[in-house]
DNA sequence: ACGTGATGTCAGGACAATCTGACATCACGT
DNA sequence: ACGTGATGTCAGATTGTCCTGACATCACGT
């Protein structure tokens, strides 16, 4: 059966941020939580959110690790 | 018509560092030319491919950009 | 009008990613 | 045997993420 998943691109860090909240918020939780949940402050997680220009790589993966936020990569122009 | 592109999954720093080595490779690039390119120092690059823990995600998409990698993004677990 | 929960934002400091410079190995051509 | 290109790795310095602590706003219930 077909990929039915709906794949949203990301190209920077403000990408990332700004779907992060989304899923957080369909997920009904706040940023309180969910910075308990990882161990950061609840201001970085606005921050972030609100569209930081750079982060870890390893705040990237546990942030969607907890929102269950799967990341795929694939080469362009390569047929 | 489908999408026929290869997509795989990335998990942590180190998949996108393994990721990045095959596709330089295969665009037979060094990774001193890469360096150069993206202002960076080749030992930096040799050790982001080897498999170092973290990084910045600015880095990342540089890379990506210059190697021509997409990344996208999806919840989980919603039908 | 007041309290409370959720969020945004800012200065100062701690710590980790990245650079600089150096040295080592391996494969290849001559 | 030697030189060269590509790569790996390491100490010391630099730069920027992220934390601490504080303050402000907005929406909501009483």
């Amino acid at each position: 059966m077909p990929d039915t998943t709906r794949w949203t691109p990301a190209r920077s860090a403000r990408d990332l941020g700004r779907f992060a909240k989304d899923v957080r918020r369909r997920r009904g939780i706040s940023q309180a939580e969910l910075a308990d949940e990882l161990g950061l402050t609840r201001q970085y997680v606005s921050e972030l959110e609100s569209g930081v220009d750079n982060l870890y790589i390893t705040r990237l993966f546990e942030i969607f690790d907890e929102l269950g936020v799967d990341v795929r990569l694939a080469e362009r122009g390569d047929a």
